[in-house]
Order: C-alpha cells, then sequence, then structure tokens
DNA sequence: GTTTTTTATTGACCTAAGTCAATTTATTTG
DNA sequence: CAAATAAATTGACTTAGGTCAATAAAAAAC
C-alpha cells in the first residue's frame, strides 16, 4: 500500500532504500468510508492528502445543486486550497468509496523535510506540474463542448467512467445528468 | 515603471532600498509593440514575462478559431507552461496593446536569486498563489452560465471589458460574439 | 431474494447559444 | 477627412442542452 507514495516521489526524485523507509516509517494513514467528508464549506482545513486507495471528489453547493468540480484518485495529492491559502474552503472534500489516505499537516511535513531536505527541491516541481494540469483543463472546457470533453473522458480516464456514477459524471461536465444520457446515446450510434 | 515589479515583490516580501536597486538594475526592459507575438503553437518559451505596461492574452487556435484562455495586465507575471515544462507551447502569447515588460529567463533568475536569496522563499507562495487563482477559475466555470461569468466580469475587472475588444471577450467566456452582444442586449434591461 | 432507494433513461416542451447573412458602427489608414 | 477595414449588432432559423414528469434499471438494505 505505502509503496504508492514512494512511485509517486520515484516520478521525481531518485530514493535509496534507507529513505523509502523513513518515508515510510512518517506516514500517518487513515481510512475514511465511502461518504466521509474530508471538509466542508466554510471549514479551514488543516490537512491535506495522498491517496493510497479510492476516490475522492470536491464539490461547491449552489443553491443546493452539487456542482462537481474533481475527481482524485490513486497516487494522487489533495491539497485543499484553504489548507494552502489559511482561510475557509468554498467547497466540500468527500470520499466516493472506501478511501485510505496518507495524511499531511503543517509539523508532519516539516518533520519530513528535516530528516530528509532532499525532499524541499521537488516540492516546487510538484506545484508547478499542478498548475500546468490546472490551466490545461480549464483550457480544455473553453476549447471543448460538453460533448467533446465527454468523448476524451472515455479515450483519456476510461476508468473513472465506471468508477464514478453518471449524474456526477454529469456534473463535471457541466451538464444535467439527462443531457449526458442523450449525448451517451447520440455517441453510441 | 520599474516600481511595478517592486509593488509587486512588496505583496510578499519586505525589501529594502539595496534590495530594490538590485533587482531594478538586474531588469531586462522590452518593448513590444500591439500585434507582437511573444509565443507561438509548437514553439518552447524560453522566457518569462512580467507586465510593467500593457496586456496580453493567450489562445489556442482550433480549426482556424481563436479560443481565448486568458488576458495578463499591469503586475502580472506570464509563465508559459512551455517555460516551465520545457516542451512545445500548444497555445499563443500576444500583445493586445503595445507593452512593457521584464523579461525573466533561466540564467537572468538565477542571477537574481543569487545576489538576492531571500526572493527564494516567496517562490513557492507565488505559485501557490497561482494554483489557487486557476483552480477558483475553473471552479467557476463549472459553475456559472456564460452570462453569470459576464456579470462578473462587469463587477470584478470593469476595466477589462473597455480595454479589450468584444469578441475576444466572447471568446474567453466560450461563446460567440453575436451571443454576447445578446446577453449585453438583455443586461440593459 | 424481495423491497426500498438510488441512478439512468426517455418523452415533450422550452430556452440559451450557434450559425449564416445583412447591416450598422467604430477604428484604422492613407 | 475619406476610404477601407475591423468590430458589433440584428434578424431568421437551427440545435444542444435545460426542465419537468414518468418510467426503467441498478444497487443497497433488510
Amino acid at each position: 500500500m505505502d509503496n504508492v507514495i514512494i512511485d509517486f516521489l520515484s516520478q521525481y526524485i531518485e530514493l535509496t532504500e534507507e529513505e523509502k523507509d523513513f518515508i515510510t516509517n512518517q506516514n500517518v494513514i487513515q481510512f475514511f468510508p465511502k461518504g466521509s467528508i474530508l471538509l466542508s464549506e466554510g471549514e479551514r482545513a488543516r490537512e491535506c492528502y495522498f491517496i493510497l486507495k479510492g476516490c475522492i471528489y470536491s464539490y461547491y453547493l449552489v443553491n443546493g445543486d452539487v456542482k462537481v468540480t474533481e475527481f482524485y484518485t490513486e497516487q494522487q495529492p489533495v491539497t485543499p486550497i484553504s489548507y494552502t491559502a489559511k482561510k475557509p474552503s468554498k467547497y466540500y472534500l468527500e470520499c466516493l468509496e472506501d478511501t485510505i489516505v496518507a495524511l499531511g499537516n503543517e509539523e508532519r511535513n516539516a518533520a519530513l523535510l528535516k530528516g530528509l531536505p532532499r525532499l524541499a527541491a521537488i516540492g516546487g516541481t510538484v506545484m508547478q506540474d499542478q498548475l500546468a494540469d490546472q490551466r490545461l483543463k480549464y483550457d480544455e472546457i473553453i476549447k471543448l463542448s460538453p460533448e467533446e470533453r465527454y468523448r476524451n473522458m472515455q479515450d483519456n480516464s476510461p476508468e473513472l467512467l465506471n468508477r464514478v456514477p453518471q449524474y456526477l459524471i454529469a456534473s463535471y461536465l457541466g451538464i444535467q445528468p439527462e443531457s449526458l444520457s442523450r449525448i451517451r446515446k447520440r455517441l453510441v450510434k
């Protein structure tokens, strides 16, 4: 289970066996059952997560309607804006499945960096990658119709489509469940 | 003119007069006339920009159609994905007005950091802010209709609406110029 | 394994945005 | 400042997606 986090870091840096052990021992692992709400609107996040197993999604509640903005799965860091910005969150984080995460917070991350200063160097790169991903996601929404974005999901992340209920996919695409149902019908032809 | 960049940095760090002078002297300032293309699709960006005066916008060309994704104005850093990711750009950067920028590149930024190591500390914060902004922009597009987003622009950045031709605003909102014209007509009532 | 609840589909109708063409208004440029 | 070009508006019509209600299918709970 723990090697998920080692695999992730190994994309950015080569780790010795001792370093891997150190990281593994520092980790605080926690299990959340499906439906657990990790962060609510108005709350200030004091922890960030790295998903070892399971799925988390973020959403806004806009006059009672759920507006999904992201799905996170294995090997993805989940860093709430309210964690870095230190102010109340405007969105929710909820487990879509039973989920196992490695927990981060300020003290623990500081301790990890102290014991393994080489990690500091990759922090910027990870964030750069996240920023680039986020920009590309935004750009895609400007460039493509909901139907085209659904086709992109079929091509690029078909596993998500099986994992996530369709009405949440619809919300993620910015449309109603009925419309997604009709898009799917159009596409099978 | 130069104090634009000092003002920007002062949001994050307090600078002594000597430090301000040092930064000002390090700056490479360049003028680009309206219509200059700073980056083209397929090109690899080797420079990043900080806008002292003027306006830059980024856009994709999708089968001949311009799809605007961002407008940058005074006191904003413009860091192309292709600059950090070191691979060909998928979008264009063009000056909407006569524009004056401070130029950054790897050597110059390294020299700046060497002379003023305290600056390193704020790099992460600037990037965190940019990531948070980018996420919020994305979330807004999921949550709001084109009309609502136009109203948001009226409230939050009315100066942009005067500075930028309407057909580019339409593209930025993800709609056709005709539709924006009709939205505007609806709203005056 | 049957009932209950949740999720997905379908139909009928509505509406915002798209498309294409024509016209008006602003901006450039000589 | 007149001509040329670019930008914005308007009209007529199409279409993708929204809405509301009913039904079907799937999943969860007992």
